[in-house]
DNA sequence: GCATTTATGTGCACTATGCACATATTGTCA
DNA sequence: TGACAATATGTGCATAGTGCACATAAATGC
């Protein structure tokens, strides 16, 4: 039984991936963990390089070469860091408005799965998955790489224990 | 409220995908469509180059190129189809059992998510899971990409109307 | 102060993929 | 029946995204 619901959650999952990465690819001009990274800059907190390159799960190179890209489209700052040798990436006025068109686009890829259900049963899965992201119980790290794409405007209340609140 | 649930699906639909690639990733030395490429050739069904392009969402080249791969790795043969022109894809005894690892490790890979939850919530996580795939109401082609990953050795009764039993 | 760690950037290579084109087989229709 | 369109595959070339090995600059720790 566990794994029939489980086939059935990997089916699910495998077609809101794909909805959401068509989205993204018709609005950024670039694949992979650009978006991703796009959203994740776009918190504002200026995240140096590497810390992107956690969040994405990308090599440092990697990571080097996609800010590249992300530059030369006019769509990230490098500033500078608290180090002279750290790099605080920001987004611009045009990255900033392409991130909410990013993340309008995906809630809209996304909601008619939630659409074709009664309002108990969206309510049902709404805690239901709630009660999957918090069993994965993520550190710092890991929850920031599961929240990469997600939508802050949206996601006033994240279930996901916030371990950094406990440093401050 | 639809907006909250649909973040919170497209957060669990992403790490259940990172996970399930990772996963596909350590049992095939290759990454992009090609699992699923070996998932949907080990139907059976011995699908030409074309079918297989539609399923997997790439370019005919794609295609080619992904099954030269394959059949570079042992892992599948190009036979002779029903015209001269077409290719019968059909997997190899090693080809066969990479693709039940792939199976497997996919399953292994999203179990915990449902393990999470009580029998009841796995229950109406079941149901209500079909149901955002049935409404999803997809063709022939949409259903056999959608379920381009799915282990049919556990998803006994599909609940994605058949269309093409309806041909037969 | 000098070795170690941290953070970034670069040269090179490789994988996966697409476009334009070529080829072979099949179907169609006058 | 013969020409032309449609179907199915394969190839040359190019590109995007990414990783490895290496180089460099700045901070940290005895």
């Amino acid at each position: 039984m566990i794994d029939q619901t489980a086939n059935l959650l990997g089916a699910v999952a495998l077609a809101v991936s794909d909805r959401i990465h068509e989205t993204a690819r018709e609005i950024v001009s670039h694949s992979g963990e650009t978006p991703a990274a796009l959203v994740v800059i776009g918190y504002g907190t200026g995240p140096s390089n590497d810390q992107l390159r956690r969040t994405l799960g990308l090599s440092h190179p990697g990571t080097v070469r996609l800010v590249d890209r992300l530059v030369k489209d006019g769509l990230v700052e490098r500033q500078k860091g608290q180090d002279r040798r750290a790099v605080a990436l920001h987004l611009t006025p045009q990255g900033s408005a392409l991130r909410e068109q990013l993340l309008s686009g995906r809630i809209a890829a996304v909601r008619p799965f939630v659409d074709a259900l009664g309002d108990d049963e969206q309510t049902a899965l709404r805690d239901t998955l709630a009660a999957m992201l918090m069993a994965l119980n993520p550190n710092d790290e890991e929850r920031q790489s599961l929240c990469r794409m997600c939508d802050n405007r949206v996601c006033t209340n994240c279930p996901i224990p916030a371990h950094f609140h406990e440093a401050d």
